[in-house]
DNA sequence: GCCAACGTTGGC
DNA sequence: GCCAACGTTGGC
């Protein structure tokens, strides 16, 4: 089991929108990022993220679940391009700000510090379980086995 | 709204 | 294959 983050403008596809999905989930679709893409192909059915909001919010909000590994992108005519199905599975009781993220040493090595324009980033597991803790989750409750 | 950081494109 | 120009992202 890996943990990974999806950020996302709240503006053009929110938390909110992504749990209106239900547990069909939903494509990550739109990611143009050779990176991004590699890490959606890295996954495997039942990894754990979480939703980040950028501009607005700036924060951790919620806990997903990916429901279907790397296929092409629904939006894309080139091939080039693949994603993920991820479904919502969780709020954290309390968003987790970059600022806190930022202000706490032990997530100093976060991609989501030191590479902010990177949209889908790998999260180590003792960072997911950190950050599950200061959102108010225990991490036993969202880290699947 | 600005701009730094980063990725991509295209001329050579 | 280098690198300047350009576009985009996202924090501030």
């Amino acid at each position: 089991m890996r943990y990974w983050l999806f950020k996302s403008e709240p503006f053009k596809w929110s938390f909110e929108a992504q749990k209106d999905k239900g547990d069909a989930g939903q494509e990550w679709d739109g990611v143009r990022n050779y990176q991004a893409r590699n890490f959606m192909r890295e996954m495997a059915v039942g990894d754990r993220g979480f939703f980040y909001h950028s501009n607005e919010g700036k924060e951790v909000v919620g806990i997903v679940e990916v429901v279907a590994e790397a296929h092409p992108d629904s939006t894309d005519g080139t091939g080039k391009w693949e994603c993920v199905d991820i479904k919502a599975v969780k709020d954290l009781p309390r968003p987790v700000t970059l600022d806190e993220v930022k202000a706490e040493p032990r997530l100093k090595d976060m991609v989501l510090v030191n590479n902010s324009r990177l949209s889908v980033q790998p999260v180590e597991e003792s960072e997911f379980r950190l950050v599950c803790e200061l959102g108010g989750l225990d991490p036993k409750d969202v880290m699947g086995g």
